[in-house]
DNA sequence: TTCTAGATTGGACAGGTGTCCAGTCAGGTG
DNA sequence: CACCTGACTGGACACCTGTCCAATCTAGAA
């Protein structure tokens, strides 16, 4: 835990944040998606279970906002190669790595940013913006709009199959080196 | 409600398992996903919440019973159009379209289908395994499999975009119109 | 008609979610 | 140093999920 995104919270409060967002963090590890409870959570940074709803609005939010941490305090991924196909594939490869780190945390949020919650809402778009800007970085800026949103589409819906433990983060990752090199024929 | 999927079950079973879907589609529309509980499911039905829950392991189950039958229940997509490209756009207008005349239900269904329930897992294989099918019938039978993929991860995760209610199902249908066409590209 | 296997019931149970509120505590201000 | 505002607490609340089981129906076999 380190970057700190929330707005208007004094110093005791961010501290609050930041020991639940850890605990969070730690209890996923151990017990898993199914087995972690607000509650428990709270417990563990040494809060009351309403405390944590004051910054938590369900446990659907706490995990999305681990992923999205997850994402921005990892070093974004540089796109290496030689062509577009390359790039793209690298940023890929690279993201889902870092993932692949923590995969019930992955998956676990995955399934979170679907909630209907706003908090929830919020977060699934600025991480959706995240993705494309990837892409776009690997792309380049001229990058074609619609060939942006067939490469988020199909991310989304990778992501969502290496949630559900088919195969492994990183395995999803090779895998889209084919689609991703279809996807980019005839629109480099 | 009216294919019957279901194996092993007598007359009396199966009657039962039928009125507990059929309040389940009903009682969707009425007080959406959010609302909808096992046991108001189960009253609208007449039978008690343990009789459900002997037929439906849990509430993703209902959603994703009842979608596999929205789709099947539903004439299969013809595939029109001179060319590949065409043929898959319209095969997806047509789902889409579908999925858009029950849209509480394809939304609930789409997040449902993400449960680790093995019932709900068995019913994922076989609507993917619908979908692919459909593509397969508008591409012809020599499709590329990376094709194959890259169409599939990217309807699931318009599915979703769709089910969080950006955008209709219909508006979602046309919209990936360019996305195919830009796929296909290069990939005929 | 009586029997009986199997379907159904009601109601309790353990556990989770998210909400609420009166009361306590702590740190910066005057 | 006393004060007061805002963070935090604890515990109750309503409601949901899934599970379990003894008791009760019910339709077809004998």
């Amino acid at each position: 835990m380190s970057s700190a995104p929330r707005q208007g919270l004094n110093p005791r409060q961010a501290e609050t944040v930041e020991r639940l967002l850890a605990a969070g963090d730690q209890e996923l590890r151990e017990v898993g998606v199914d087995g972690l409870t607000v509650r428990t959570v709270a417990l563990r940074a040494g809060v009351s279970a309403a405390t944590a709803y004051t910054y938590l609005s369900s446990k659907n939010h706490l995990f999305a906002e681990l992923f999205l941490r997850l994402l921005t305090d990892t070093d974004p991924p540089v796109p290496t190669g030689k062509d577009a196909v390359e790039r793209v594939q690298s940023v890929i490869r690279q993201t889902m790595g870092s993932l692949g780190s923590s995969p019930e945390l992955a998956a676990g949020a995955t399934l979170a940013l679907l909630s209907t919650d706003p908090d929830v809402a919020r977060l699934r778009l600025r991480i959706g913006a995240e993705f494309v800007e990837r892409f776009r970085g690997a792309l380049g800026d001229g990058a074609d709009p619609v060939v942006l949103e067939a490469l988020a589409l199909t991310f989304s819906g990778a992501l969502l199959q290496a949630g559900m433990g088919l195969m492994t983060y990183t395995e999803m990752g090779e895998r889209l080196d084919a689609v991703v090199a279809t996807i980019l024929r005839g629109n480099v």
